[in-house]
DNA sequence: GTACGGAAGT
DNA sequence: GACTTCCGTA
């Protein structure tokens, strides 16, 4: 079977039931169906909405950006710094190639995806198996505009999602862009001046940041909206309206902690191991370190950095907006809201931890912007699939061929990878077993993998 | 200082 | 529409 594949063009697709219906996939039985077929190159472009250029391996890899830690304290040093961080020009240096690189974390293929992805993405192997023991930030080309699904047949005037292109093209848009607050927080939540010396992930992966420089952020975004007047108390109250919004969630009783509805698109995590940051700052545990004591890098982030620093915020593509068909009243407060958080970890976390995914509601029952999950359980739990005729579910049979075929592919080019190319393009569906495209009995759950809590 | 949300303005 | 500004309140 696995002689024919190619894996240079698989599409998976898959499927899980989560918040809907107010049922929740337990982490580790997120295994929905999925559903892989075997397309052509060009077919896969016109599948996604998506004209992928050609990808080439060499391109995907960038350096892994890892916030270090930082101290917080309000000085004039770090006001200086901000501004001069919003003061860079943005030089065509990196531009490129007028592609859009938009970055995926990676971690590992062990895991799972957590997040909205509303692209095809292109990993290549290499990538993914390169991602096994080490965390990597994958960058992805893309098309800019034009690439997004056109209509989610939601409320029009309710943004999409807060999944925007996260972007590094560089010098290509003048200052009249501007961004909305939300990507802008994400810009500087990756970016190596902003993060963490101003605001910073607390639980990445739960979409949980903390400005940790709440006067430096407001100053920031006063500068970049052109608002010399603007503070935090007022950008606070642009946070606030995004509660409404069901773009954020503020993480009560951690001062300064607010929380994504969802994580941007383009931060896809393929993640088995939580990095260290998340391991380490369980802010959602309780403790709330208002003031964290996180020592700054050994030497102050340089004026010299900063100054060589290119920042520039794209354009805000029209359907990139944020968005949710969450209401704040719905049962995804800050509280009870829960991210899928896979991993082995997750059985560690508490209840409050473990997070919501939250997606907006749709009609059709496979949604490119609904959030893609991909882990080592759902691959194993499509190959116990496999038993499944092939008449009755032909695509699942096949789908967990491939992943079995994969598998294996995988751990043979564990040492020497390849550098094929896999494209994905992961798309849950509503309820795959409303659907009767599959059902999965586990043996650790017998409810079909879909319940908990 | 942080946080909330109403109201009005841009 | 997406904030910004101001405000009273906690």
């Amino acid at each position: 079977m696995s002689a024919m594949l190619q894996q240079t063009e698989l599409i998976f697709e898959y499927a899980s039931d989560r918040v809907n219906n107010g049922l929740q996939l337990d982490e580790h039985l997120a295994s929905p169906a999925v559903i892989v077929e075997q397309v052509p190159h060009s077919h896969m472009l016109s599948y996604s909405g998506l004209a992928c250029e050609q990808t080439h391996t060499d391109d995907h890899l960038l350096t892994t950006v890892e916030c270090s830690e930082s101290g917080d304290e309000e000085t004039m040093e770090t006001l200086v710094a901000a501004e001069t961080l919003l003061n860079m020009d943005s030089p065509e240096s990196l531009s490129l190639d007028q592609q859009h690189y938009t970055q995926l974390y990676v971690p590992s293929l062990g895991d799972v995806i957590t997040s909205p992805v509303t692209h095809q993405l292109m990993v290549s192997v290499e990538d993914i198996v390169g991602a096994l023991g080490q965390q990597q930030w994958v960058t992805l080309q893309r098309e800019t505009v034009a690439e997004q699904p056109k209509k989610r047949g939601k409320k029009s005037k309710r943004p999409e999602s807060p999944t925007p292109d996260i972007t590094f093209k560089r010098g290509k848009y003048s200052k009249g862009n501007t961004l909305y607050l939300w990507q802008f927080l994400i810009e500087l939540l990756q970016d190596r001046q902003a993060c963490p010396r101003y605001i910073k992930w607390t639980n990445r992966h739960a979409g949980i940041f903390k400005l940790v420089n709440s006067k430096a952020v407001a100053r920031l975004w006063g500068k970049h909206k052109n608002k010399p007047d603007m503070n935090y108390e007022t950008m606070g109250r642009a946070l606030r309206y995004y509660y409404q919004r069901g773009i954020l969630n503020k993480v009560e009783g951690q001062r300064l902690v607010y929380q994504f509805a969802s994580l941007p698109k383009d931060m896809v995590f393929i993640s088995g191991d939580e990095d260290q940051e998340d391991q380490g700052n369980h802010e959602d545990d309780g403790d709330v370190p208002d003031d964290p004591e996180e020592s700054p890098p050994s030497s102050d982030q340089s004026l010299d950095d900063l100054a060589s620093y290119e920042h520039s915020f794209p354009p805000l593509p029209p359907s990139s907006r944020p968005g949710y068909q969450r209401s704040r009243q719905s049962s995804c407060s800050p509280a009870t809201a829960q991210w899928h958080q896979p991993g082995p970890e997750s059985e560690s976390r508490s209840p409050a931890q473990r997070r919501t995914v939250l997606r907006p509601l749709g009609g059709s029952l496979i949604q490119q912007q609904h959030l893609p999950i991909v882990s080592a359980e759902m691959l194993r739990t499509l190959q116990n699939v496999q038993s499944l005729q092939t008449g009755q579910h032909g695509s699942v049979f096949r789908t967990a061929q491939l992943l079995g075929s994969m598998c294996e592919r995988q751990a043979a080019t564990a040492e020497q990878t390849t550098s094929q190319i896999v494209t994905l393009q992961l798309q849950p569906v509503t309820c795959p077993v409303k659907q009767g495209k599959l059902e999965v009995q586990t043996e650790e759950d017998p409810d079909s993998g879909l319940t908990r809590e």
